[in-house]
DNA sequence: AACCGACTCAACCGCCTGCCT
DNA sequence: TAGGCAGGCGGTTGAGTCGGT
């Protein structure tokens, strides 16, 4: 038995806003507020509309100062860092934005950022955030050399993909839900094509405490290509935790999401330390390429 | 010109949360 | 404390648009 629909759906018109009841419900709630009651309000200026249809409305298009679309370099920072973060918390990501709105967000990460991230393109993307926004400001001098030691390595062997490596560089005001989520930091001491190194850490000004453990991923793609919808890959995650010897097998569908889930899973459970991932399930060329770059292509630190 | 697939984004759906009684 | 309700939210849908053939 489902919930009671908030409102009589046969009698509510739905589908695209006319620009008189745009009109009719801008100027009720400018002249008098909602009043706090969204169900009762469609009733009260006489439009044939659900309660929550009219609070999206007016939260997604007709309130002031909204900006749409042309999001900027800066925003995209943003955005990409909370996402990785805090994940799909779009409403939380937004209060970060003037003027956006949690669907505009959650509809350009979803249709433009994701793919920008993911594609080849991503990469000069990265360069053009690194310009603007200060290198790994919070990474401490030996991830600095980690980080040296990794672009050394990666020059001798011509791996150029992987000189991508993520840097623990978090807007400040992610910080409250950092700590709640204990976010952890990811710093990449070691990386070759088909095997990359992650040490865990917690952020310093949240935490400082350390987990000793690890595991291993080993991802099996079932897609080729990366840029469309193919953020989504079937997945095997084999966790390897050293202090009980157990190990665990799941499938799930991976993208970063679930791999930023993983990341706090492990360390919820005090399973920190070293995070490692083997692309050892290659069903084509493009493999490593793609799923191991879709874990490790997204911030936003390249050492060319 | 017609068709078709990809893309965009406004809008909807349904679940979760918190407040009120 | 429990139940009902409205608000808030993230995921999803589908109509409209665009670009390629």
């Amino acid at each position: 038995m489902g919930r009671a629909p908030c409102c009589d759906k046969t009698a509510v018109k739905k589908g695209p806003w006319s620009t008189e009841e745009d009109a009719v419900l801008k100027s009720f709630i400018e002249k008098h507020g909602t009043g706090n009651n969204w169900i009762s309000l469609p009733q009260r200026i006489g439009i044939k509309r659900c309660g929550k249809s009219c609070r999206l409305r007016w939260l997604n298009y007709l309130r002031p100062n909204l900006k749409h679309g042309g999001f900027t370099d800066e925003e995209d920072y943003i955005i990409c860092s909370l996402y990785i973060t805090i994940g799909s918390r779009w409403s939380i990501i937004a209060s970060q934005l003037p003027g956006r709105t949690d669907n505009d967000i959650k509809n350009y990460w979803n249709t433009r950022l994701k793919k920008k991230l993911m594609s080849k393109q991503g990469k000069a993307f990265h360069q053009q955030l690194n310009v603007k926004f200060e290198r790994g400001t919070t990474s401490s001098s030996s991830t600095q050399n980690q980080i040296q030691m990794f672009h050394d390595e990666n020059t001798k062997s011509n791996q150029t993909l992987y000189n991508q490596v993520v840097v623990p560089s978090i807007p400040s005001f992610a910080m409250e839900e950092q700590s709640m989520i204990k976010n952890p930091i990811l710093e990449p001491f070691y990386c070759e094509p088909n095997n990359v190194l992650f040490d865990l850490d917690h952020d310093a000004a949240a935490s400082s405490y350390h987990h000793h453990s690890s595991s291993s991923l080993n991802s099996m793609s079932s897609s080729s290509s990366i840029g469309t919808n193919s953020s989504l890959q079937m997945s095997h995650y084999t966790s390897n935790h050293n202090d009980h010897g157990d190990q665990q097998d799941m499938f799930f569908m991976a993208g970063f999401e679930n791999f930023q889930a993983e990341l706090f899973d492990e360390i919820a459970n005090n399973n920190t330390g070293e995070i490692e991932f083997h692309g050892t399930e290659m069903p084509n060329n493009n493999y490593l390429d793609h799923d191991i770059s879709s874990f490790i292509d997204y911030p936003l630190y390249d050492n060319e």
